[in-house]
RNA sequence: GCGAGAGUGGCGAAAUUGGUAAACGCACUGGAUUUAGGAUCCAGCACCGAUAGGUUUGGGGGUUCGACUCCCCCCUUUCGCACCA
């Protein structure tokens, strides 16, 4: 009876050569066989793995370890979102070039991620900087343009001055680049777009699709960054139209207010200012206020401290029903972005036109009566938003606001100067960026036949590298003529090249794609292995990507399906997403300046990566942030030790091989035996459901903790028979079985020493029975009027009269009744009996 | 302001359909073992109380025989959006 030394680090090194030896995480194709595609969000090489990525793929990893244990057929691959800006400013910073940068911390960090011994199928690696990757974006580039998903325009755009590149919307952040945080400036710039407004009716209505699938606040977040909105199309006829200036036309989601209109603001920025100032004496103020305001940056203007200014612009508008002579104004609150760049101003029924109106003096008029109150135009102190009854609306009177919404609309119709019409707040992607390390757009600018996309058969477009990256950091690739100069693909001219690269959330928007085919090499995609394996069933990430990443995705695969380049009945890319909770430390963010960073690597050389995993799934629910515990991690490795301990205790003890769970017989064993075997069971039912349905690996892990108490306690009563060695022996297998998805390595070296040639990788999920989980006595809890006063251990079978009897002579329940009636007993079988007396 | 969460012991948390609140673990306390430390084992551990018992899931109300769980109001807190007409 030799006992082993617990010795993470050499059974780790052992199991993770072995897997990779037998390729015992590869997949393939297979129609007979249901498929489970689960994919953890792919890492930016930045050159460590850190605990946020540790917790993200240890997730994925059980999942994963747990559907091929249930027989899933399982994709479950790993790869690298390899183009981006920090290669570019590490390049500068330790002058090097960002392709030897990306690579080395790609080789780097796939070392760190083997150490924890995931379950991926590397022969799917992919890194998004290799050619053989980025060839087919440029194809998909192509299709989208020749289908005008993907267009060029001119537009002041977000402007990043310390990155040197435009940004998309998505990218700014309270009016901030979301990777330096420097301020977003606008600029004038002429772009490359994608049409993802054209799928703004879908990507919202099949959030729907979505529900329940999908966290709430993440399906919540992308409908209102979608943000659409039901109005009218008000058209308001200028009173002196002069030529191209007859009307302005306006977005309001209230025209049942619309006889409450006093005044229009317009944005600054709105294309018809110009013509409506000329012959006001007081132009030159209007012209100040605009220069002002247009030199606000956008975060200062935006903010909800910005006071509400404007200045009359001297010229009318006529209401399209009365013909009233309406004053058009310009405001700084108006956003020239967004519907038409002009509002109506109802100052009645809206705060902002409120105190607009206010401040300046512009009159409000009362249309809308709510059903209690009766404000006075003269003086409320705020804006009447409550339902109502129109007032003083002409033949409308009497309505209420709600019908009048389309009575209104369909009256401005009949005129033809308004229709009912939807906005969004969406606005297409801008995928330009003037950075070196990314995708070349594949696109040609000849002297002679303009903009010219380059032809299919000529992909890739190379990044060359042998560009040098510049000190300052913009982009070297206009001046490397090697790939700037080109001939053009129609006439074969001199020509130049787009030197912008593509935004790299385009290389995130199909890689998911690219893992169920990632070595072909004439298509993007293997059609049988594509339409096998998407959608992914279970995504899981962080949620700061709940609207960049998972947006684009999205609106992707629905292009892509429109080009007929994914399979035509592919809604959605992601039927399931988990947001796993932040790794903290002290109550905060882990980072270098506060020096808290728990570096993985260190944890798993002290206490070897089965612990690792272990902690980061016990230490709380998936979703929610926890707090790293060095306390903690130790607890995890305590378990660990005394699971090993067990076995090496009772390894003589144990039958070879272990029998599976559920193929015990009951009555062959001592009555303790029998407990322990119902604990068992009931551990597989519990652990299966929180482990492989509800995902709460927390509770999963207490349930096997829980098993293996009973076993410690087991093991000095139980008998040397064979009855009580098999109940003993099935626990054993049933705690390394459902732990193995956990912490693979201990759990398949213990497996092997008891003589086992199958690896646990390969081992069938134990199944339970219901029978076995039954138990020959229940205790039944007793209450009087809803308190607990006791407990009685009563026979399984006991009927409901048998159970009152025996709560009311309970000694604890007469006590508390003493000198009372009893009114009512409810009794619950097998839960509790409560009296109620009084 | 709008939207989505969260609030339970000293701490991380559990309670899946309304049915014994605090499982599992951390920390802590006492004991055993040990030259010592560590490790391990045993016992205790929501709060008040010597006990009997009483109180307890952010606060207040309600429904119910029974509420962490359902309904209403309020408070605190995290995250996201924020002049979107």
């Amino acid at each position: 009876m030799t006992q082993k030394a617990y010795d993470p680090q050499s059974i780790e090194k052992k199991w993770q050569q072995r897997w990779d030896d037998r390729h015992d995480f590869a997949c393939r194709t297979d129609a007979a066989r249901p498929k489970y595609y689960v994919l953890e969000m792919f890492p930016y090489p930045s050159g460590n793995i850190h605990m946020g990525h540790v917790r993200n793929y240890c997730i994925g990893d059980v999942m994963a370890r747990c559907k091929r244990m249930q027989g899933f057929n399982v994709l479950h691959p790993m790869g690298w979102d390899a183009f981006g800006l920090p290669a570019e400013n590490a390049a500068i910073k330790n002058h090097t070039h960002p392709a030897k940068w990306t690579y080395s911390n790609i080789d780097n960090m796939r070392c760190q991620l083997r150490r924890l011994g995931y379950s991926y199928d590397w022969a799917r690696e992919l890194a998004t900087c290799r050619p053989e990757y980025y060839r087919w974006e440029q194809m998909f580039f192509l299709r989208l343009f020749e289908k005008g998903l993907v267009y060029r325009k001119n537009a002041p755009q977000n402007w990043c001055p310390s990155c040197h590149t435009v940004l998309a919307n998505e990218q700014v952040i309270d009016g901030c680049c979301w990777r330096c945080d420097s301020k977003v400036e606008q600029k004038e710039l002429t772009q490359w777009f994608m049409r993802i407004t054209a799928y703004a009716d879908e990507l919202l209505r099949d959030l729907s699709l979505l529900e329940g699938k999908w966290p709430d606040r993440v399906i919540a977040m992308q409908r209102n960054w979608i943000g659409k909105s039901h109005g009218a199309a008000v058209t308001f006829p200028l009173a002196e139209p002069s030529e191209g200036a007859e009307s302005i036309e306006v977005f309001t989601t209230r025209p049942d207010t619309l006889f409450g209109v006093t005044f229009m603001t317009l944005a600054p920025e709105h294309p018809l200012v110009e013509k409506l100032i000329t012959g006001n004496p007081d132009a030159d103020r209007v012209r100040e206020f605009i220069t002002k305001t247009r030199n606000m940056d956008r975060l200062d203007r935006q903010s909800d401290t910005l006071e509400k200014e404007g200045v009359f612009t001297g010229s009318y508008a006529l209401h399209p029903i009365t013909g009233e002579r309406i004053p058009l104004w310009l405001g700084n609150f108006v956003l020239a972005g967004y519907g038409t760049g002009a509002v109506m101003g109802v100052p009645y029924a809206d705060q902002r036109d409120f105190d607009f109106a206010r401040k300046y003096g512009l009159p409000i008029k009362k249309i809308i009566q709510p059903a209690d109150g009766n404000p006075d135009p003269t003086s409320m102190t705020e804006a009447m938003t409550a339902q109502g009854t129109l007032v003083a609306c002409g033949e409308f009177d009497g309505m209420d606001n709600e019908s009048a919404k389309k009575a209104i609309t369909d009256k401005l119709q009949s005129m033809g100067l308004g229709h009912a019409t939807t906005q969004f707040r969406l606005r297409d992607w801008n995928i330009s960026r003037q950075r070196y390390w990314g995708a070349p757009i594949p696109v040609v600018y000849c002297p002679k036949c303009g903009l010219v996309p380059e032809r299919e058969e000529n992909l890739p477009v190379l990044l060359p590298l042998d560009a040098k990256v510049r000190e300052d950091g913009r982009s070297p690739l206009p001046e490397t003529p090697s790939f700037a100069e080109c001939a053009c693909p129609r006439c074969g001219g001199a020509a130049r090249r787009e030197t912008d690269t593509m935004d790299t959330f385009m290389e995130s928007s199909w890689y998911f794609a690219r893992y169920t085919s990632a070595r072909t090499e004439n298509t993007p995609f293997d059609e049988d292995a594509m339409r096998y394996w998407l959608p992914v069933d279970q995504y899981i990430g962080g949620v700061e990507h709940a609207i960049l990443h998972l947006l684009y995705s999205r609106f992707f695969t629905k292009a892509m399906r429109d080009l007929g380049l994914y399979p035509k009945d592919l809604a959605e890319p992601f039927t399931n997403l988990l947001t796993q909770g932040m790794v903290l430390k002290d109550g905060g963010k882990m980072s270098k300046s506060k020096g808290n960073v728990v570096s993985p690597v260190e944890m798993i050389d002290k206490y070897g990566a089965d612990t690792v995993r272990l902690f980061c799934l016990f230490a709380a629910p998936p979703e929610r942030d926890f707090d790293w515990s060095d306390a903690g991690i130790e607890g995890s490795f305590r378990f660990l030790m005394r699971v090993w301990r067990l076995f090496q205790d009772e390894k003589d003890r144990l039958l070879m091989p272990m029998p599976p769970c559920g193929s015990t017989a009951a009555d062959a064993a001592s009555k303790t035996a029998r407990d322990l075997r119902r604990k068992e069971h009931l551990t597989v039912k519990k652990a299966t459901d929180d482990m492989c349905e509800r995902f709460q690996f927390n509770t999963a892990v207490s349930a096997i903790m829980e098993l293996v108490n009973a076993m410690y306690l087991a093991r000095d009563v139980m008998t040397d028979d064979e009855g009580d060695r098999r109940v003993f022996s099935s626990a054993m297998a049933t705690v390394l079985t459902m732990l193995s998805p956990v912490t693979p390595h201990v759990c398949e070296e213990l497996w092997e020493d008891l003589g086992n040639v199958t690896p646990l990788a390969a081992a069938v999920w134990p199944a339970w029975d219901e029978a076995a989980t039954q138990s020959d006595t229940l205790t039944i809890a007793l209450q009087v009027n809803g308190k607990l006063r006791g407990t009685i251990e009563v026979p399984a079978g006991m009927d409901k009269d048998a159970l009152e009897t025996a709560a009311r002579t309970d000694e604890a329940v007469l006590r508390h009744t003493k000198g009372m009636t009893i009114r009512r007993v409810i009794v619950i079988p097998k839960k509790l009996v409560n009296i109620v007396a009084g």
